[in-house]
DNA sequence: GTGTTTGCAAAGTGTTTGCAATTTA
DNA sequence: TAAATTGCAAACACTTTGCAAACAC
């Protein structure tokens, strides 16, 4: 078969893109691959654009803010709030909860189950429970 | 009794500000009796800012923030993470969870040992757990 | 008086928007 | 070609900072 791939990669990503009816352009298609070409990844806008100009993909930083709140609201990523002043997003948009350094602005994954949560109280009146975000926050030891 | 109270209101706060190193200034005290008269509550500096020119008290944005951090360093105050465009400051302090509606922007604190967290995993190598937040996002039932 | 704090206005950050030029279908 | 998308620069919201005037001790 070598020689003769037809493979379209990231076709699951293409596909997606498309049923929501996003045209797959050079930048949204080049933003993905880099997104989602290495496993789940936690990312900011400056970080992506900066990722992206490195790999020679002409995208302007508006460009990536308007994909990634694209891309969040096809479901492609989902945005995690862990800082007051930076807007992070995770390819992993399953249920799973993070760590967070504040330090080195580092997110790591906690696998869903790991954390448990009991005997949540009802919410307030007139308001349904969206979602629970649990953000463990850790600090680097210092000796 | 009655007429004899020679109770120095928010003495405590008083003493809290002094132990830290700040001086007690008319805007420190006036916007911690603001903050701290009427049992636990969530604030963002404008909000504050509003409230305290509302009550009379002349005091810059500025010099708000500026006190919001100073509070929270001497640990009157505890901010809180809920969402990526605003800081929001806790007049609770205790360890508690909160229940955050983004349309509203209410936040509202579930007590704690209401949310119980089990099995969590270790934290990324070099770094350990400082504490952890949970943020139930709630949205208005529209119906 | 001396050092701290305040207020203003300016600067800074991260993010969004308006619109002409470009690209896609 | 018609509609969607892009890039730029300007606008934005929130927050921080520099510095002279005001204040606390």
């Amino acid at each position: 078969m070598r020689g003769m791939e037809t493979v379209r990669p990231y076709s699951h990503v293409l596909e997606k893109i498309c049923v929501v009816g996003l045209r797959p352009t050079r930048q949204r298609l080049a933003l993905a691959k880099v997104l989602f070409e290495s496993g789940d990844r936690h990312t900011t806008a400056e970080k992506l654009h900066t990722e992206a100009r490195a790999a020679h993909i002409r995208v302007s930083l508006a460009t990536v803010y308007n994909t990634l709140h694209q891309f969040t609201n096809a479901g492609l990523l989902r945005e995690i709030v862990v800082d007051a002043s930076r807007s992070y997003f995770d390819t992993n948009t399953s249920s799973h909860q993070h760590f967070y350094c504040e330090e080195t602005g580092e997110i790591e994954d906690i696998p869903d189950g790991l954390v448990t949560l009991s005997d949540l109280p009802p919410p307030p009146k007139g308001t349904t429970i969206e979602r629970v975000d649990v953000v463990v926050r850790v600090k680097t030891i210092s000796d």
